[in-house]
DNA sequence: ACACTCGGGACCTCCCGTTGTT
DNA sequence: AACAACGGGAGGTCCCGAGTGT
């Protein structure tokens, strides 16, 4: 299965199981033997490509979260001036695909910051990165909604997308403890009472 | 300083200095050596009162985060017609104390859920119940806002119950992330736009 | 059930559990919290009754090993002086109750004995004086079968009897490993041929 | 004292020491830690090699028990055609050797059959195997002899064979009881007696 | 670039026994 | 006579990481 002699693959192997064996069980949780029986690599080569657990944990943020959710989020929003119909593109899609978040294991992004912000700082600021330009791309989108007219001038595009990513993960969340999926749909529910209310007034009816 | 032979007290002592514990570093990473050398209790008491580290988590959960999460939202709520006011009244309290949640850990309540509900069914169903219990008194306080008129007829209390408490623990977790406290306001900014959506046309001026 | 300030049967209740326990998992991993859960009794008046682990285990041996032996095999052979046939009778009746041996687990004073003697003087001791006045009471048996004519006699009565105790428990042994009940039936016509080559030879067309 | 970097050295020197902690202390009271403390080999290099305390013990019936029990009785007994004669020389080699089994001790090989036969399906099995190739090769003798005519005709070669071996061990135990190696002479006694009797007639002056 | 062996610590579990009380 | 709280240690598991060799 797999070549021998190829770092790049070795590393990239790695990598998501990694990340696989991360989002299951947690960072500190996660068993770098289990990586290892996993991938069929030996704990020599991963140390050969990682200095220690952290930096592996660093780069599955760095190389496998922060891509996925630069591809999933910040694209679509960045060439968007209807926010409120990018995220419901979004989401939809979402729902199809349903390879990268489970429900049962919510969202990678969110669970590595609710474990790791408050103990170890690389974390925090690599995620806190992912946010930072999650939320960034969602208020560019609102900004131009603003100026096309589609949303109202009076709210605060920053604070805005703030919540957006708030209640979105916390609805995540929410489903994830109880284990249900269809709750994600009470969530989008208040977040698109919410957007609808963004609408300019004439805009309501829709 | 501990009372030997207070067999209340002792268990009183090792619920809180595990809530400390998990709370600090999460379930699976909580160290019962740190309780027991916190507390100053042995291992033979501990294990005398609770079955293993999973009874003791238990035990959190029920005998700590339950009864604190009863008696900040469960009880005001319950006793509410204006839910609008009392969110506003409870979040200024939790301002006030800072004793319960430190934005620097998050909620606890959530931290657990996030962490151990793929995990553990034992967890997940005591979480499930202190978050379904907070989201139903909510839910009352909406439906008897509706009656006495201070909120709108048309909206789903179930729903935006459960949202409520989606977006107030999702603003949690940012905070947390970017471990910056003012960021409370921020995603509290979302809610009450929401929650002002909610009130009747009438009332929008408040 | 158990009726509360009787001494003397909490004192056997609990001999019986460790019998049970010692039986199934040995002295050394018998758990006396077993033996306590089994019963209800508690700690306290377990060690009321018995100075330590040991002395419970010493008990075991000597009021419940040692008259179930003298029931089954020294009283019967007392008062033989057909010792082949009083042979056949006891292993008759032991396939009948198997209240006492389990195949599955054995013979247990001979568990006792393979486990305990090296490390115990205290058990050695009371598990030979067991194996003692089992072999003499055979040893008995065959002299008076010798007198009676029904036995050989240039036999040596106290080396035939130490024999057919070793046959015995060896035989119990494979049967054990091989956990396989009808195995007995091979050691027995061992036995057999044995003990049909200690009768007179005019009696060997018997 | 040892090499460094000996894979083969340490796993051989782990059973060893494995097995002589077994052999004093039965499996489940054997600690690895104090094979740990003897060998001079840390944990991690023993997770290495086994993957438990099963592991290990299972290594060691298979890798020494087995190897001891070929050399000493399979092979001897593989190549002989009267049985007998091969019973008693290696009888007398055991007594000059000792190096196996002590009186004190028993047979490692009963040992472990007694303590872990009912609780181990893995160690009952292998251990099983090693009585089954012992009473096999007892039992080709047997046949030879027959052939040969040094054995009488009219016997069950397979429940000889497994009688023997029951009787064999039985010995060793009663032995190890009373903790005189003499006492192997009064079983040995018994065996001879059957053995005896195995002869043709015409031989039964021997 | 990777393979294999080894180091040693931390953790939960479980257990036997003691002590204070009723 | 029995109960319940507590003391404290040992044991197996598992893990991260270092070192050596190829």
């Amino acid at each position: 299965m797999r070549q021998k002699r190829d770092p790049q693959a070795t590393r990239r192997l790695l990598l998501e199981a990694a990340f696989a064996e991360i989002y299951e069980h947690g960072f500190q949780a996660a068993s770098l033997e289990n990586i290892l029986a996993q991938t069929g690599v030996t704990k020599g080569a991963l140390y050969h490509h990682f200095r220690n657990k952290q930096a592996l944990g660093y780069a599955v943020v760095d190389e496998v979260l922060a891509p996925i959710m630069r591809q999933r989020w910040i694209e679509p929003m960045g060439s968007s001036d209807d926010p409120v119909a990018t995220f419901h593109q979004i989401l939809d899609r979402m729902r199809q695909e349903k390879g990268f978040e489970k429900v049962q294991w919510g969202c990678p992004v969110n669970n590595l910051a609710q474990e790791m912000s408050p103990l170890d700082e690389g974390f925090r600021q690599r995620i806190q990165r992912i946010f930072d330009s999650w939320q960034q791309a969602i208020e560019g989108a609102l900004r131009r909604g603003q100026r096309a007219g589609t949303l109202r001038d009076d709210l605060d595009p920053e604070r805005v997308a703030f919540f957006i990513v708030a209640a979105f993960e916390g609805t995540l969340g929410l489903a994830k403890n109880r284990q249900r999926e269809d709750l994600l749909d009470a969530g989008m529910y208040g977040i698109e009472q919410l957007l609808r209310g963004l609408r300019p007034t004439a805009a309501l009816s829709t």
